[in-house]
DNA sequence: CTGAAAGCGCTAACAC
DNA sequence: GTGTTAGCGCTTTCAG
């Protein structure tokens, strides 16, 4: 089989370092292919080879160090071009002892939530020359936890986590050789930075509209009930209801993971909801799934409202009334607290409340 | 003058070889205290410390080397989980000139059919061993190209990609010193495996399905036309009106990225269409809301249906006719096809091709 | 100003 | 079997 031109180069000139390659294929360490995907990358020393000078010499001159001499470090910097030489950012991190990554665990990556989140964390990240390794937890404990020690191995150098629904201890994130920031879902026995919005005062809007419109009977609906969110929003749900002078049903209140189920039951209950309030965004679309096979009309029978960032809440039927986030600025602003962090330019244990928005639409509106 | 170090990833704008210089002149002294949250990790040399031997024997002994005594080995790895002992896998890439690691590309996490892809990727590559690392294009050839290069410094074993909109030329893609698979947005000048699904035969049942309902002036929308998918996509419905004896008339066929303004000028137009089929998710939206905007019933003046992904196609006012893509096993086959390549374990340049499913709702259904 | 040398954590060829 | 040594690519003392 005939090689490229530019690896059969690459032989003859440096054929020391193919015997090495040789080598490990008889050791069976590489296999073929792996080996001929990898091209020889140029390093200092071969600058420093070709303008016989020390590598030490080299990468002063590309560091832009003060004691080095106008005219070397030109040159080097022509040769270094030339050559099309890229720093290794691997030989980097093993001496610096960071990656210049950031890590970001998600719930689910396809939750709107998480997607636009995530979104306004690389811009910032970005922007500031970090480089950002997004991974999903699945709402699974045991891969979050498996996730934070990847993370942690691979030295990155600081760790963006919403936690997984299911999360009721938080061992892993203690004593972690990187900063940590939490978003959305928190923890307030972990230290450190948060980005969060006021999930009380949004559930209380959302709330106090489905009030507004004659609803009398609201039922919450979320999964998790450890969850920071879900706590909060059900407050917001309470104070609502109290503002109103209206006596919280428990019944009406609905913690499970079996979500489907326990909508249903809430049909067939002594006291029949006039209202659906969904804390989660998973909710809305179950919710919606439901009651359309329960045959009930919305808003007619059953106005539903509730926390969601799903692009398309006003094409639905009906147009769905939704309290929004503000996703990307909750990215920008959790990506900002870590590297504030990371970069020691920290001020403290900061905590940033955003504002959620409430966006009224027709599944609300009783008339 | 020397900017902070990690501004170094951002300069693109100017030209490559100058940001290549500009690249050493700025990086900076590193923040002393970015280090202060790294523990002094144990390493194979404390555990050979505190044994009386010698590194390379805790080596041989932790990667359960042959050439070792059973005695030794027990005594080295009690000793390795004592002192909570964690491999390096920094130094073991700078070693092995591997990573572990695959990158993916995709235009827009967002996206529903990205989410769901890269959830197939992730789920094959864990089983394998590696780790993924998801970036974004957010459709720019440019952020396309950053991506790509600085997945490659990161030495990263191999790359899935599918392609931006805007991407028309491929030299990023070629001579890289990893494998790539594409997916979806895929392009033949790029040799390589590729997972695609039919989109001729997709768009073919769907426009098909159209006609059997009755409607004669099928709109096409897709954006860039340069796009594998929209071409195929778009000859599926060539194919499909032709198999129906019926001409096709041009100016039914929307390529543009201005989407908004040019479904609406369909409209404006002599030939008024009954039925508009999208080829994107991403104008799946679009389209509904313009029609709503214009006042146009579904599926009575206008018939809708098209490619898309997104999970709450049911939900939608009128339910919306979709035709589907099996995502998962796209992203498990992307991984599949890249990993064999990686490992060696490749039989060809394969081509898997899936099936699409065709959803039929109300939107398409004219009575 | 520049070179030589050490070392980040790990593996592997080569002794003994 | 195990110790010694070298080296992956780079930065950083420490001498000149």
């Amino acid at each position: 089989m005939p090689l490229p031109a530019r690896e059969r180069a690459f032989i003859t000139t440096i054929p020391e370092s193919f015997a090495l390659n040789i080598l490990h294929l008889i050791a069976g360490k590489f296999n073929k292919s792996s080996v001929e995907h990898r091209k020889n990358a140029v390093t200092i020393k071969d600058i420093a080879q070709q303008l016989k000078m020390a590598p030490s010499t080299v990468s002063r001159a590309l560091r832009g160090s003060r004691d080095i001499n106008p005219a070397t470090r030109l040159l080097v910097q022509q040769v270094a071009e030339e050559l099309r030489y890229t720093p290794n950012p691997i030989a980097l991190s093993l001496k610096e002892k960071r990656s210049k990554i950031i890590g970001v665990i998600v719930p689910e990556i396809a939750n709107n939530f998480c997607a636009a989140t995530i979104g306004g964390i690389e811009d910032y990240a970005y922007r500031k020359g970090y480089h950002v390794v997004i991974f999903q937890s699945h709402e699974e404990y045991e891969r979050e936890v498996q996730n934070v020690r990847l993370l942690t191995l691979r030295r990155i150098d600081g760790l963006i986590i919403s936690l997984a629904n299911n999360t009721r201890q938080f061992g892993h994130l203690e004593g972690l050789p990187a900063p940590v920031v939490m978003f959305d879902r928190v923890h307030d026995g972990i230290a450190g930075p948060r980005v969060v919005v006021d999930d009380c005062a949004g559930a209380f809007n959302g709330v106090t509209h489905l009030l507004s419109q004659g609803c009398r009977n609201i039922a919450i609906l979320s999964m998790a009930p450890w969850l920071s969110t879900s706590q909060k929003r059900l407050q917001g749900y309470r104070d609502a209801l109290a503002a109103h002078g209206i006596p919280v049903n428990e019944d009406l209140i609905v913690q499970s993971c079996e979500t489907e189920q326990a909508i249903q039951q809430l049909f067939d209950g002594t006291v029949r909801p006039d209202a659906l309030f969904f804390s989660m965004e998973r909710l809305a679309l179950m919710s919606l799934r439901v009651l359309k096979r329960l045959g009930l009309r919305i808003p007619e029978d059953v106005a539903v409202a509730g926390f969601s960032d799903n692009p398309a809440s006003d094409l639905f039927s009906p147009a769905l009334t939704t309290i929004r986030q503000p996703t990307f600025e909750i990215g920008q602003r959790a990506a900002e607290l870590l590297i504030d962090q990371i970069e020691g330019t920290a001020v403290g244990a900061e905590t940033v409340q955003l504002s959620t928005i409430l966006d009224i639409r027709s599944s609300s509106l009783k008339k």
